[in-house]
RNA sequence: GCCUCCGUAGCCCAAUCGGUAGAGGCAAGCGACUUAAAAUCGCUGUGUUAUGGGUUCGAGUCCCAUCGGAGGCACCA
């Protein structure tokens, strides 16, 4: 942490350079270290004199030092919080560490140590990265979510969900990384595979711990409106189709000899289609429904599909398998029996786990059909080849046919009167499914937030009384001890394990498994406005008076797994009464990628761009100006194809401009209003483009204006005005404070050049005025039929008549209209004047 | 298969409301300074705005289709 900079002399009072000297990154570098955190330019006021601002990035994982993805990361929300400064916000923008997780685990089990060692030492490894890089946060918010403070409250929020019934625990088949010997929520399966290590995902059967996020399915998926424009459109697509709404009906069949099943449809305006009827083959159900004679098959059938992976089990063009179970069920409206079959098509936990199938309109029970050689009945005609016939199931809405009383009618009329006729029997309703499942929150691993839970024999599930949280982690498990056994290592730590139950006062076992980390950092932003706060979660008013977040920046990889996490957890703390707020983060901003050649940057392919290389060789500001120059904000940059060589040629120049008015005879305070005309105008021009860019979030256009008035100020002084023009000093204090926002080295250095106190981040930002944005003489275009045919110079107050007359006398114009007839003139005041002949 | 976004100069990218296609940078070329070079300064931008239609006085911008790229969901009934 801070001892790690002794080399750095800290500096509390102005400075500038003494005399002329070249700009070197690494002497500025020198002169400003420390200061910003000696003088905690960037601490929070709170204090109720000016309006707020809540900006924050996504708090790192201490995975070693910081990379070229934070050094971007970081960047931009720097951009953000130190605008939002200067514009007179009260600015609370916190830092911290997701500091739980598996890498911890993994790096003590090699070196035969305790995981905290790893990680605290790499967060002062990055704490000391971060200084360097000079971003403007609030280092006395700082919390890390393995500090038994912080996951204390962790642990109090999940006994808060328990008194609500939103943790609950469950047996199902779940998905197991047999690498990583731990569970894994859905969100955490992609392709088949472990999100983290790549390893193929396999199925267990496991009582484990959930959150209830499908009890807010709904309102995650509306709330989204309000984010709409305020969001990435990509993000918030992204998690409309991870809910995955569907509207349709259950429908109930009655089962000859047996229990009545329901199913879920989309198409209830099929029903009369319904051949067959598949239920989930792993599902109780299946189990239940099976007659005597068909158990040994569908036992068999069971076997056989325990050696199918997910992989193969999920992928559409596998055959399909399956067998009867010997039942018949009653189709509720055309009273037609239909078999029963199971198959693993058919999943067990969507919708009810059981399928009325209609071969002629979905092609999977088409297949299903044609390899059981079951029959297919067409009633919807959409005019395309008889499914009967082809095999092709049709899916287009169409007109009901062989469906008795929906016969004639299409669509949604269809699906209505189905619905309709279905309630009328009470065999059906309308409903509605998400795809979205239940977050499986528990984990067989140690580096994680104790679950505060007691199992004993006769009270069943007790929660650790709140005086007694938290229940901390061993410190005495080490290693080995820690390697991953399928089941959770803090099993070994017996002392820890056996406890008195809180409320019989007999033997009990504390619950050995940890939580997913994503609950951590589900709630890590509300804790930052009160981070040193040790009665209790937050002071409510605190919280009150800064969340939620006004603005947050971090990478797309998060857009369903912790954005959503968040979502919810916000929702649920204000049913709660904890919270005032239902949403979390008002605004984001995802920053790209750092690529390298086209390709993510990565250990196996050796293409990995090192970040302090690079910041030794062409400096911190230099670095940070590439990385918000280089595109757009949401656009990856491939490295391969920025120059920060020319970035630093750019700070160069800039930074001369400053020198030029030091050794010149312009002294602060000046009245630029007594200097050029012509520059000022740009200046306005530039301070009233960027106030309106950085609203937008194109900060790389932002930083393109910021040299074209670095141009403009050049030319000033070499063949203008010259350095001691007031106007000249104007346009630099400006060109300082714009650059303040990526390169604070450089611009605070500018700043005192010019004579002022530091620190630049907290100086006043230019009130544009008006009347220098006007411009006095305007280019004006003359069109004939739309096409461009002179244009020439024209007073700016000119009146529409006027510019129409000038147009008209175009000898350009007049040879383009020719002996045609002028059949409409149209002017677009102060712009053009475009005939219309013919 | 379904859903989103994107396509402008050799490259990265600009272009409020539909109104002059080019702000900034890279690369390239030329010039000034220099014995020379580096650094610095200056000058140099003609392109099917992916393609084809449409709306409009006027389309990079709006609509439709196609092609190409990126991402998400997916045996979800």
């Amino acid at each position: 942490m801070t001892e790690c900079r002794q080399d750095i002399v800290t500096n509390t009072s102005k400075q500038a350079p003494t005399e002329r000297e070249e700009y070197s990154f690494a002497a500025i570098e020198k002169r400003w270290a420390g200061y910003w955190e000696n003088n905690k330019t960037f601490k929070a006021a709170d204090d109720d004199t000016r309006p707020r601002r809540y900006v924050l990035d996504m708090f790192p994982y201490p995975s070693g030092d910081l990379h070229m993805g934070h050094a971007e990361a970081f960047a931009m929300g720097d951009v953000v919080s130190r605008y939002w400064m200067l514009r007179g916000y009260d600015v609370l923008h916190p830092i911290g560490w997701d500091s739980f997780g598996l890498p911890a685990e993994n790096a003590a089990i090699a070196r035969d140590a305790h995981p905290a060692e790893w990680t605290y030492n790499n967060i002062a490894t990055q704490r000391s990265s971060f200084e360097r890089y000079a971003i403007s946060v609030d280092w006395d918010t700082v919390l890390h979510t393995s500090d038994p403070e912080y996951y204390k409250w962790t642990q109090w929020l999940f006994l808060k969900f328990y008194e609500r019934g939103l943790t609950y625990r469950k047996k199902s088949q779940v998905n197991w990384c047999p690498k990583d010997q731990t569970v894994l929520a859905n969100e955490q399966v992609v392709d088949g595979a472990c999100e983290r290590c790549g390893t193929e995902v396999t199925k267990k059967a496991l009582e484990q711990w959930y959150f209830k996020i499908t009890d807010y399915a709904e309102r995650l998926l509306e709330d989204m409106d309000a984010l709409e424009g305020h969001w990435p459109e990509r993000v918030l697509n992204m998690q409309r189709n991870w809910i995955g709404k569907s509207t349709g009906a259950t429908v109930t069949f009655a089962i000859e000899d047996g229990p009545e099943i329901e199913v879920y449809t989309t198409r209830p305006d099929t029903l009369y289609g319904a051949t067959f009827m598949v239920v989930a083959a792993d599902a109780d159900l299946a189990e239940q429904l099976v007659t005597d004679d068909q158990a040994k098959d569908l036992a068999a059938y069971r076997e056989e599909l325990k050696h199918v992976s997910d992989i193969d089990r999920q992928s559409a063009d596998r055959p399909k398998t399956g067998v009867y179970l010997g039942r018949y069920g009653i189709n509720p409206l055309s009273g037609e029996r239909v078999p029963v079959w199971a198959s693993d098509y058919v999943l067990a936990d969507y919708g009810t786990g059981a399928i009325m199938a209609v071969p002629a309109h979905d092609q999977r029970d088409m297949d299903f059909a044609r390899a059981m050689d079951l029959p297919v009945r067409m009633v919807v005609d959409t005019g395309e080849d008889n499914p009967e016939d082809t095999g092709i199931a049709t899916t287009d809405p169409g007109t009901n046919v062989n469906s008795g009383n929906l016969n004639g009618l299409s669509g949604q009329e269809a699906i209505d009167k189905a619905i309709d006729l279905l309630a009328a029997k009470g065999t059906g309703e309308k409903s509605v499914n998400y795809r979205l499942r239940d977050w499986l929150l528990s984990r067989q691993r140690f580096w994680g937030t104790p679950i505060p839970i007691i199992h004993c024999a006769d009270c069943g599930l007790v929660p650790v009384p709140a005086d007694q949280l938290p229940v901390q982690l061993p410190t005495d498990l080490h290693g080995q001890q820690l390697a991953p056994k399928g089941k959770s290592p803090l099993e070994a730590a017996e002392d820890w394990v056996n406890v008195e139950c809180p409320t019989c006062g007999g033997a009990a076992k504390r619950d050995t498994d940890t939580m997913d980390t994503f609950v951590d950092s589900s709630w890590y932003y509300m804790r930052f406005t009160d981070s040193n706060n040790d009665e209790e979660i937050w002071d409510r008013d605190r919280l009150d008076r800064w969340a939620p977040v006004d603005q947050y920046v971090g990478g797309v990889e998060h857009a369903i797994l912790h954005l959503l996490y968040s979502r919810f957890f916000t929702k649920a703390l204000y049913d709660m009464g904890l919270v005032s707020f239902t949403e979390p983060f008002a605004r984001l901003l995802n920053q790209g990628q750092v690529l390298n050649g086209g390709k993510a940057m990565s250990k196996s392919l050796g293409n990995g761009v090192d970040l302090g290389v690079q910041l030794d060789a062409f400096g911190v500001d230099a670095i940070r100006l590439t990385m918000v120059f280089a595109s757009p904000p949401e656009d990856d940059i491939d490295w391969a194809d920025v120059a920060p060589a020319a970035s630093l040629k750019f700070l160069a120049r800039a930074w001369r401009l400053a020198q030029d008015v030091q050794y010149s005879d312009s002294a602060p305070g000046a009245d630029p209003s007594t200097g050029s005309l012509n520059l000022r105008q740009t200046t306005h021009k530039v301070v009233h483009e960027a106030e309106s860019l950085l609203d937008d979030q194109k900060f790389n256009v932002v930083i393109a204006r910021t040299m074209e008035l670095v141009n403009a100020t050049r030319k000033e002084i070499d063949n203008g005005a010259g350095a001691a023009d007031p106007a000249v000093r104007e346009a630099t204090e400006v060109v300082a404070q714009l650059l303040s926002l990526v390169a604070p080295y450089t611009a605070e250095d500018m700043w005192a050049m010019l004579g002022h106190e530091p620190s630049v981040s907290r100086s006043s930002w230019l009130e544009v005025d008006e009347s220098l944005l006007v411009e006095d003489k305007i280019t004006v275009i003359a069109q004939v039929q739309g096409k461009l045919r002179d244009r020439f110079e024209a007073p700016a107050d000119i009146s529409d008549d006027e510019l129409e007359a000038l147009a008209r006398d175009s000898q350009n114009v007049q040879r383009a209209i020719g002996d045609q007839q002028i059949r409409k003139v149209i002017v677009v005041k102060g712009k053009l004047v475009n005939f219309v002949v013919g």
